[in-house]
RNA sequence: GCUCCCUUAGCUCAACGGAUAGAGCAGCGGCCUUCUAAGCCGUUGGUUGGAGGUUCGAGUCCUCCAGGGAGCGCCA
C-alpha cells in the first residue's frame, strides 16, 4: 500500500499545485467497504473550509486534475461527503507480489532508526518471588514493542532494572532463615508480612543442601539472601525465556549508589536550589515542574526514597545515549512516574525522549472467580503456572491481543479447554498449512523461484476475487508494523494477522494451488510464499513460533 | 477530596476525527473421494453507560453525571 500511497501522494500534490490550491496535511485511508475502492483521501473536506467551497465540487476539481497511471489505479470515484476513493489496478496488485517476495525476512522493516540507539526497560520487578501474571504482560509488551522499534531501524537494548539490596531484601532473606530453621526442627514463628510462598520453602531447602545445619546458630545471613537472589533470578529468567522473552543487560540499582549517581543527583539539584531540607528529610522541589508538590527524596533516616534511584537511573540512561527510553509499567506505578519525568527535567535533560508505556491490569479468571494475585500471600497462580496451562504462545498472543490501557481479563478456563480454537492457533495453522502446501509442490518437483528471477509478469494468472483480497491484505503489513511503533500500539499486529490468516483460508478454499496449470500454480505458490513471509515476519515480531507442521 | 485507565453484541474485546460500528467465543444452519475441517460459507445478535457541547462528520475530542479498576507515603 506504501507504494501506491506513494504514488497518488506525488500525484495529489501535482493537481493541488496545478489548481493553486493549498497543500495540506491530509489522510490515507483503507475504507472499510468494498464499495469505497481500496485508497481513500479525505483531502477534499480538508479544503473545503479554508476554500469555502462544497467539498464534493473540490473532490471533482481534484480528480479532473489528476492524470493517473492506468496500471496502477484502475478507477477513481467521489463518493460520501467528498471523499475521493481509487481502486487499484490488477496489474498493479500482481506486481507488488515479487516485491514482497525479495523482501523477504526484512520485508516490513524500515529505516526510520537509522540505528540509533533505544532502550526499552521492562519487568523490572524486584528478585522477592516467582513473576506474577501482571509482570507477564509487561514483559510481553516491552519485547513487543522492542522487537517493534527493531523492526523502525532502530538498535535497541533491552533491559532489567532491579534493587537486590534494602528492606525488601532483608525481609526475603530473612523468610528463607526462618523456613530453613524449621526444616531443621526448629518452631518457628512466622512473621505474617515475611514471604509466605512455597518457593521460599524450596529454597530454604537448597540452603541446608548445600550448607547444611552450620548456619543454624551462625550469624551469617548473607548466605540465605544470596541464595535466593540467584535462585528467584534463575526462575524468573526461565519463565521469561518460555515466553521468548531475553534481556540484553541487567541493571543493579546499587550500582547508583557505588559510581556516585546518586549524589551527584542531589548535588545537582541542590546547586540549583531546586533540593531543601525540612523535617530533617531532603525535599525536591516538584512543584515547580508542574507536580502537586514536592516530594521527599532522601528519607530523615538518610535513606533515599525510590524515587531518586529512579530519575539517577534514567540520568544515566541519558548518559548512555540512548535517543529513546521507553519504560514500561503496571498501573499500580502510574503516580511514580511524573516525578521521575520532573527530575529529569529539573537536571537539565529533555524528558520528552523518556516514553513511559502504563499497561493496565490483567485479572486472571477462574471462571467466573477472580483469582488475586500478590507476591506476599502464598495464594496466587504465578505467570509460570499459566505458561503451563496455556503455552508460551498462547499467553504471549493473548497478553498482545488488547490494547494496553485496557483491563485484560485472562480466564485460564477458557485458556484450557478453548485452547484449540484460539487465535494464535488459528495464525499459526495458516502457516503451517502453507508450509504443507510447499512440501506437496516440492514433492511433485514443482520448484517455487525464491528471491531471483521473479517478473511481475509471472503473477498475471492471479485473477481470483480472492487473491486480490489477500494481496492487498498482505500489503498493508509494512504501514501496520510502522503504526504500531509509532504510536506504540503492540496489539494491532495480532489483529492485523488474524485478518492475514482470514484472508488466507478464504483463499485456500477457493483456489486450489497445484493444479494442472503450471503457470497458475507458479503463480499461487509464489503467493503462499508471500503469505508465510508476511506470516512469519509478523509472529516474529509478536514473539510467537512459526510452526511448519501442525 | 484529587489524579490516571476503563464502560461498545450474551461473554472477551477491535475500530489514524471519516462513509452502513467490526472480530473471536457462545447460539443456529450448511460444506471434507482433490494441496491440513485447528478451515470455509450463511445466520442471529447494538439507543457505543447517560446528558450536553465542538464540526462538514464523534464510539473517538471537550464539559458534567453514573458505574468499575488503579493510585494519591519520609513503601517500591
Amino acid at each position: 500500500m506504501l507504494q501506491f500511497e506513494a504514488y497518488l501522494d506525488q500525484q495529489l500534490k501535482t493537481a493541488l499545485k496545478a489548481l493553486n490550491y493549498p497543500d495540506i496535511e491530509y489522510q490515507f485511508d483503507r475504507p472499510k467497504a468494498e464499495a469505497h475502492g481500496d485508497i481513500s483521501v479525505n483531502l477534499a473536506m480538508l479544503l473545503a473550509k479554508s476554500l469555502k467551497q462544497n467539498p464534493r465540487q473540490i473532490a471533482q476539481q481534484i480528480v479532473n486534475a489528476l492524470s493517473l497511471d492506468s496500471r496502477q489505479i484502475a478507477k477513481v470515484e467521489i463518493a460520501g461527503p467528498g471523499f475521493i476513493n481509487f481502486f487499484l489496478a490488477e496489474a498493479g496488485l500482481q506486481a507488488r507480489v515479487p516485491e514482497i517476495l525479495q523482501g523477504g525476512e526484512n520485508y516490513g522493516r524500515f529505516t526510520l532508526g537509522e540505528s540509533r540507539p533505544a532502550m526499552v526497560e521492562f519487568v523490572s520487578a524486584n528478585p522477592t518471588g516467582p513473576l506474577t501474571v501482571g509482570h507477564g504482560r509487561g514483559a510481553v509488551v516491552g519485547d513487543t514493542v522492542a522487537n517493534l522499534l527493531e523492526w523502525s531501524g532502530y538498535k535497541v537494548t533491552r533491559e532489567y532494572y532491579f534493587n537486590d539490596a534494602g528492606r525488601q531484601m532483608r525481609v526475603l532473606g530473612d523468610s528463607v532463615r526462618l523456613r530453613y530453621l524449621e526444616l531443621l526442627g526448629e518452631k518457628i514463628d512466622f512473621p505474617e508480612d515475611y514471604y509466605q510462598g512455597e518457593y521460599i520453602k524450596d529454597i530454604a531447602a537448597k540452603v541446608l543442601q548445600a550448607h547444611g545445619s552450620v548456619l543454624k546458630e551462625s550469624a551469617e545471613t548473607d548466605i540465605f539472601k544470596e541464595t535466593a537472589v540467584r535462585e528467584i533470578f534463575a526462575d524468573i529468567n526461565r519463565t521469561l525465556e518460555s515466553m521468548n522473552v531475553r534481556f540484553d543487560s541487567y541493571f543493579n540499582e546499587m550500582d547508583l549508589y557505588r559510581n556516585g549517581d546518586i549524589d551527584r543527583v542531589i548535588e545537582n539539584l541542590k546547586k540549583k536550589n531546586l533540593a531543601y531540607e525540612q523535617d530533617g528529610a531532603l525535599w525536591f522541589k516538584a512543584s515547580q515542574f508542574g507536580l502537586e508538590k514536592d516530594r521527599v527524596i532522601v528519607k530523615s533516616s538518610g535513606e533515599p526514597t525510590y524515587r531518586l534511584p529512579d530519575i539517577a537511573y534514567h540520568i544515566v540512561k541519558f548518559q548512555r545515549q540512548f535517543e529513546i527510553m521507553v519504560d514500561i509499567f503496571g498501573a499500580d506505578h502510574i503516580a511514580t512516574y511524573p516525578d521521575v519525568l520532573a527530575g529529569l527535567r529539573a537536571s537539565g535533560y529533555d524528558s520528552s525522549k523518556v516514553k513511559v508505556l502504563i499497561h493496565q491490569f490483567v485479572t486472571l479468571m477462574e471462571g467466573t472467580e477472580k483469582v488475586k494475585m500478590s507476591t506476599r500471600k502464598a495464594n496466587f497462580v504465578t505467570l509460570d503456572e499459566l505458561i503451563a496451562e496455556a503455552g508460551g504462545d498462547v499467553t504471549r498472543w493473548f497478553f498482545l491481543m488488547r490494547s494496553m490501557q485496557s483491563h485484560l481479563n485472562f480466564d485460564l478456563k477458557l485458556a484450557k479447554t478453548h485452547s484449540e480454537e484460539n487465535p494464535v492457533y488459528y495464525n499459526q495453522y495458516a502457516h503451517a498449512r502453507i508450509c504443507s502446501i510447499l512440501r506437496n509442490a516440492e514433492e511433485k518437483g514443482i520448484r517455487c523461484e525464491g528471491k531471483t528471477g521473479l517478473s511481475a509478469s509471472q503473477f498475471a494468472p492471479l485473477r481470483e476475487k480472492s487473491e486480490f483480497e489477500l494481496i492487498k491484505k498482505l500489503l498493508e503489513f509494512p504501514k501496520t508494523v510502522y503504526k504500531c511503533a509509532l504510536d506504540y500500539e503492540p496489539h494491532l499486529l495480532p489483529l492485523y494477522l488474524s485478518e492475514v490468516s482470514t484472508a488466507f483460508h478464504k483463499f485456500y478454499t477457493e483456489c486450489r494451488v497445484i493444479s494442472e496449470d503450471e503457470a497458475l500454480t507458479r503463480a499461487r505458490l509464489g503467493l503462499c510464499l508471500a503469505v508465510k513471509t508476511v506470516l512469519g515476519n509478523g509472529f516474529r515480531i509478536v514473539g510467537v513460533s512459526a510452526p511448519e507442521r501442525m
